[in-house]
DNA sequence: TCATAAATTGTGCTCGAACACAGTTATGCG
DNA sequence: CGCATAACTGTGTTCGAGCACAATTTATGA
């Protein structure tokens, strides 16, 4: 119940708070036999630190360095400063100071200049989306190396990668197929993968292979699923071809935020009866989710992925907690009635 | 850049920290072309008092008193204490002591029982559920005249009552219909209302009034919206005589937690084409959920409800933050693939 | 044995805000 | 003018942890 301070314990032992503070921070000069009894009191009563009256003392500016994709280039990115802001907002009491640095997601070269420069504005921890595999496997190295702690979001580089805030891909791809299933039970199904400027096969490749796995799991269904592979260049001629090249089509699961090119398609060529399910809430995917011609997005909420990234890496630095190791959100399911709330503010 | 602290200012301003520290809690005793001084220049250097000191000194403990309704007698409110749990953890490094008293959801008596000993626990800062309209508008004028901060969660006596977290009920209505809209489009609906042993009465009629603005504003839906309010005690045979009475029903609605009630007659019954949505992820639901009798549920989240209005009120007590008016949570959209997260840990 | 080094322990100041109290200047009034 | 009182201003301590340095005790060696 009590709140026991240095002083306290000093009195406890019978020593001073100098003795006290040198046992619990194992800073050596103190007799073998007064520091078992000090640390077996500290045991016993369970001693928490005042951490106001530590960070008081310590007095020290947080410097943050942020790796992020720059959201002028990919629309998707525009809400992370929102997250950021947020957990600033909720931090304003110690002094924290954020330098980002924005690559260009299509562009490997711009994501490891970014970084050196980063780096030269000695961070003391990092909050990243390592979107590129194998420059990013090599960035994480490096931190290691120098013994910063990194906070990783978006991508999930390895499963072994530590301090992973994102979803379960696999997953997202079973709920995607559960909400096909739900609005249209007959008719071939397509996945469709809108390749971006930059790879995210490893993404797609999971949400695909979730998205297989209900299928296969059910009973009864004997229609095909197909899959598309599509260049961004080419998008909208391609898509016509698949379209007609498969009638009987009732289903259209597209694997990232690119839904919009499909529904514009749809839209213009007045299939409303195929349903289309996407990812994002991108302003043109939203729009077509509120006209009808997308019927499902699965949100990924990279709002709050940088959200909880950012405050897991400032709980870390001002109270010594640990990060989670893998940190999985939740898959929001949006449709036109329930998007508003999750629009930015 | 910079943070300033009083002793700074008292340098800038030419006068002692004694000074300055009277002209920030206006204690008067400060000559008026001092003070005049002083406000201007900690306008001009937009002063931030470091908090973490201020804490430190006030050294205070912090007093909260929660009224929330006993999980034991219903299952929805389980969560809430995970929610408090996570708040409290985040806030460990200051001293705050909470007062939790359960009241019987199903008895107006033991609410006013239980708030009374709320008050004489000499709270601080309230946490409450208002449950009961009356008793609930009662008691908060009561803890206004004494001036002490309350938030609520879960439901709103009045669109006016100040410090609620929750949901949109009559959107959430809507994001029922458009649910049930789109896996099935043609045939009966109904609204079933299940009495609850305490009157939920406003609740359901917004959902209700949601669900039916949904259709209404839907062309080409041309058949019966019904509705149906059964008594707790009678659950069975009326929905079975109802189901008897409208052969031509395609899907369900059931505006509380009990959708398990009807899942379960429809399962007995063999009806699978009727489709059935719900709200809440009681351990029953989500069994129904998971075998397909259940098709959706709408997560009102009672965890975070509690979590944020926690949360509001220790960063109210401890940084002097303001409490948001009202804090509408997003309508989480809930099936069989997505639902695991959003279980308790 | 005693000077000196080494090991151990204690003291006191700091961080920034809050507040009590001491100290200083101004004002009023006989 | 003098003195009391009011009006105002400055100083010093506190909160708890952290750390530098002073003080003390113990060990070592000639």
């Amino acid at each position: 119940m009590k709140k026991y301070t240095i002083k306290d314990i000093a009195q406890l032992a019978g020593v001073s708070k100098g003795t006290i503070d040198r046992v619990i921070h194992n800073r050596g000069n103190v007799a073998k036999d007064v520091e078992d009894k000090v640390k077996r009191l500290l045991e016993d009563i369970d001693y928490q630190p005042n951490l106001i009256a530590r960070n008081l003392k310590n007095n020290r500016i947080y410097q943050i360095g942020a790796l992020l994709p720059d959201p002028k280039k990919d629309a998707y990115w525009e809400v992370c400063s929102d997250g950021i802001q947020q957990a600033l907002s909720e931090f304003s009491a110690f002094d924290i100071r954020m330098n980002t640095f924005l690559f260009d997601p299509t562009d490997t070269k711009s994501f490891t200049a970014q970084h050196k420069q980063l780096l030269d504005s000695a961070p003391d921890i990092i909050l990243m989306v390592p979107l590129f595999y194998k420059e990013a496997k090599n960035v994480l190295e490096q931190y290691k190396s120098l013994n910063i702690q990194v906070c990783t979001f978006n991508n999930q580089i390895e499963a072994s990668t530590a301090n992973f805030i994102g979803q379960d891909l696999y997953q997202s791809g079973r709920v995607a197929a559960k909400l096909m299933h739900s609005i249209i039970d007959k008719g071939d199904m397509a996945i469709i993968h809108i390749d971006e400027k930059y790879k995210n096969a490893v993404h797609m490749q999971e949400k695909e292979k979730g998205f297989k796995s209900y299928y296969e799991d059910l009973n009864g269904f004997h229609d095909d699923i197909l899959k598309c592979k599509i260049k961004y260049t080419e998008t909208e001629d391609k898509l016509r071809d698949f379209l007609k090249d498969h009638p009987n089509l009732t289903g259209i699961f597209v694997t990232n935020s690119k839904a919009f090119h499909v529904a514009r398609l749809l839209e213009s060529e007045n299939k409303n009866h195929i349903k289309l399910v996407g990812y994002d809430l991108l302003e043109e995917n939203v729009n077509f989710l509120k006209n009808g011609v997308i019927d499902f997005l699965i949100h990924q909420n990279p709002r709050q992925q940088a959200y909880l990234g950012l405050k897991f890496l400032i709980e870390y630095l001002v109270f010594e907690k640990e990060i989670p190791g893998k940190h999985l959100l939740p898959i929001d399911i949006i449709n036109s009635e329930n998007v508003k709330p999750f629009l930015r503010p």
